[in-house]
DNA sequence: ATACGAATTGAATTTCGATTCGAAAATGGC
DNA sequence: GCCATTTTCGAATCGAAATTCAATTCGTAT
């Protein structure tokens, strides 16, 4: 019954002849499901997911579920868990990708990048989370701000790089600044339609508009 | 029982002994049901808003509800349909207020300004709004993407005004641009906390970024 | 004061979906 | 093939909330 995963299996392979044999096959149920309950939760939303739809196309039952999974809200905990970690190595691979020597409006250009088409390839995890977010019981959502804002240090960190580096003019509120980027970008789950326009566009305009300005010179 | 609002009253003050009385004082406790669920949708999600909760708020019973509406969805899509035609009101009375000789970055600055400073004073209806609407059920959603996406007539003119007059560049897809806009306008309402700055003050650093951009001339 | 429609109510009903549970079935090592 | 463990499953159970309904109260025009 709903192991911990925090049970360390590595350290057995040294002592042998350790009593606690290791599980493994079961992984992947357990994976099926939350991919299954990503997909319905970015679909149906938090409200109207039910434990029939996840178990449906997940190719087992509700009741199987609970062998994973204690209840419904564990489900959705740990999805948003893996969404949070999937966005942020996201994130820090869009940075990574680019020279650390480079400018500040090309390390923000790159992880604008990378947020958004995370978030637009359809990523299951990910698009639920900035679905449900807002509708979570307040528990949960408070203690998933706390990750969120541990996330952002990041942004926080490039935007203030871009300001010393004179990039961003004195009279922009970084912090507001920031939200209203990633306003931009977040909200685009709830009109993009694939096909006019690739992610990665979108983000180049984001950026553009976010440096530049839409407006002519 | 939930007589359809459209009933004419003003025709019969004239024909003085009219046989259908008109009613008047039920007019109140719909509103303050309507008013109540707005509010509890607002801060409750789609999901956890209870008609028990809307009842306890509006102080009457929730079989009480059923006078003045079908059912639990028919009082979110009358929250809904009053909070289009809130936002649709406001976002005109915005614009009317600049004269008509302004140029289209006047204008669409007043918008914009008026539309966030609605979202952001907390009106529950337009709240709920934004708060709820990807959740709704498929059918009620689609219903208002269209009323939404008539409302957003004023925002399309204003765009293509300011591409005329040479406002905006011409490597700037409008479409997404207004996207991009109502995104960063509407997701402020997931981080916005009263006190540091107004709502005017975040808008009109959206619209200066929209325009000129956050980067150093 | 009375009558009559408007409005409210509490109790009963229904529905639906999460959760529990004990019994099978699959799996894997010997 | 046999045992022990893991995993699955279907049939109840449970609870919460929406909804219905018959009875009552309220408002007001006469």
């Amino acid at each position: 019954m709903h192991r911990k995963v925090s049970t360390f299996r590595m350290t057995e392979v040294a002592t042998s002849a350790g009593k606690p044999p290791r599980p493994k096959k079961s992984e992947i149920t357990r994976a099926a499901i939350l991919d299954a309950a990503a997909y319905v939760l970015r679909s149906k939303g938090y409200a109207l997911a039910r434990l029939g739809d996840i178990a449906k196309r997940a190719r087992t039952q509700p009741s199987s579920i609970y062998y994973y999974f204690e209840s419904r809200e564990a489900i959705v905990a740990e999805v948003l868990r893996i969404a949070n970690e999937r966005t942020n190595a996201t994130v820090l691979d869009g940075l990574r990708a680019v020279p650390e020597t480079a400018g500040a409006r090309e390390k923000i250009t790159a992880v604008m990048t990378a947020h958004l088409t995370l978030v637009l390839s359809g990523d299951p995890y990910t698009s639920a989370h900035i679905r449900i977010f807002a509708q979570l019981p307040p528990k949960m959502r408070n203690h998933f701000i706390k990750v969120m804002d541990e996330n952002s240090d990041v942004w926080r960190t490039l935007f203030e790089e871009a300001r010393q580096q004179g990039v961003i003019r004195q009279d922009i509120n970084l912090s507001v600044l920031r939200l209203q980027v990633l306003g931009m970008l977040n909200w685009s789950i709830e009109w993009y339609i694939p096909g006019a326009m690739t992610p990665e566009e979108i983000a180049l305009q984001a950026a553009t508009i976010l440096f530049d300005g839409a407006g002519a010179r």
